[in-house]
DNA sequence: GCCAACGTTGGC
DNA sequence: GCCAACGTTGGC
């Protein structure tokens, strides 16, 4: 089991559009960066769990807790002309870009980005580094844990 | 809107 | 395969 920070654009797909989404899960496409792309293709399991993470708005920082619900497959977006994610260079056979479901499961206190700054634990997030602008980084367990705390606002028991 | 940092493209 | 030019990300 591993842990992720995804980030979304509110705008485009919130935390709360996934919630009210059909079982809650939504299709993360539009990732157009390979390393991200590898990271889900090669890294993700279904049920590793998800910072979902709200980019490029007022307030950036994590929205919710959320968690892999599918195996990688073809991003859909790649192939349709009308959208600003397609790739004339992707095709059905050869698909490049690719996406996982994602499942909103729990949604805490909003949590933003200067408030993680601040905190020990988190000094190590990918996501904190200098010049990072990655849209899927890997996350520890013990950032996992002291986002969770953070996120309920109270300790977190066992594990 | 600015701009630092990073990724991609394409000529050579 | 180098690297300059260009494009994008994303916090501020």
């Amino acid at each position: 089991m591993r842990y992720w920070l995804m980030k979304s654009e509110p705008d485009e797909v919130s935390f709360d559009d996934a919630l009210a989404a059909p079982g809650q899960t939504v299709p993360w496409f539009g990732v157009r960066n390979y390393q991200a792309r590898n990271f889900m293709r090669d890294a993700m399991q279904p049920g590793d769990g998800v910072l979902f993470y709200h980019s490029s708005c007022f307030d950036p920082g994590v929205a919710g807790i959320a968690e892999v619900a599918s195996l990688p497959y073809p991003d859909e977006t790649q192939f349709d002309q009308h959208s600003k994610y397609h790739d004339p260079k992707a095709t059905r056979e050869q698909p490049r870009w690719i996406s996982v479901d994602v499942r909103a499961l729990e949604k805490g206190r909003y949590l933003p980005l200067a408030e993680m700054r601040t905190i020990p634990e988190l000094e190590g997030m990918v996501l904190l580094q200098k010049g990072s602008r990655l849209s899927i980084t890997p996350v520890t367990l013990a950032e996992w844990n002291a986002i969770l705390k953070l996120v309920r606002g109270a300790p977190q028991m066992g594990a």
